[in-house]
DNA sequence: GGCAAGATCCTCT
DNA sequence: GAGGATCTTGCCA
């Protein structure tokens, strides 16, 4: 296995693609954060494993997608293996593909997925998808594109635990 | 059974 | 720049 930092590195500049009521929209993951298991005071596998976390747990390459604030949906990628609780968040990327069919769900053409609610709101992610796997799902991970940018590491944003690991990860051009 | 807090986004001032 | 929306979860009584 590979540590939950590296699999959110390895995740900048790839494609995410989803295509529902036949329109497919597709992003280039350019921001990314990671979360550990339950030695990560941040996450929220950290209390171990609950009915809302459950697909955390799952393999590599399962979706893992909460309700945030009572109105956004939020995806995460688990890192594996199984058992771990280590995954990383998806929190921003840009529009290659769709775009029209993002700014219409968004109700806007621009900031179409510069956040983490943002991003699902606009490929159309929501809770039924949580436990999904992105090899075969309706969520689909794939190949990279060519990086030609720089890969930074920030503190993560928005928690109040453990902000010192800088596990935010940037693509920068 | 009740309450407080949260990996956010949008609107208004 | 600040505050409200809105609901699920986890902790405590």
């Amino acid at each position: 296995m590979i540590d939950v930092e590296t699999f959110a590195r390895s995740l900048l500049g790839r494609r995410l693609r989803t295509e529902f009521d036949g329109e497919p929209t597709e992003i280039v993951l350019t921001e990314v954060e990671a979360y550990g298991g339950e030695d990560d005071p941040a996450s929220h596998a950290f209390r171990g494993e609950t009915r809302r976390n459950r697909s955390m747990f799952g393999p590599e390459g399962t979706l893992y997608v909460y309700r945030s604030y009572g109105v956004h949906w939020c995806a995460n990628i688990v890192a594996g293996p199984a058992g771990e609780g280590a995954a990383v968040l998806l929190r921003a990327g840009t529009p290659t593909e769709g775009t029209t069919a993002m700014a219409r769900r968004r109700g806007r053409s621009e900031h179409l997925c510069d956040g983490p609610g943002k991003l699902c709101q606009a490929l159309g992610i929501t809770g039924e998808l949580d436990g999904t796997n992105v090899d075969d799902g309706p969520v689909r991970l794939l190949e990279r594109t060519s990086i030609d940018g720089t890969v930074l590491a920030l503190p993560r944003v928005g928690i109040s635990r453990a902000t010192e690991r800088r596990w935010r990860f940037v693509l920068a051009r």
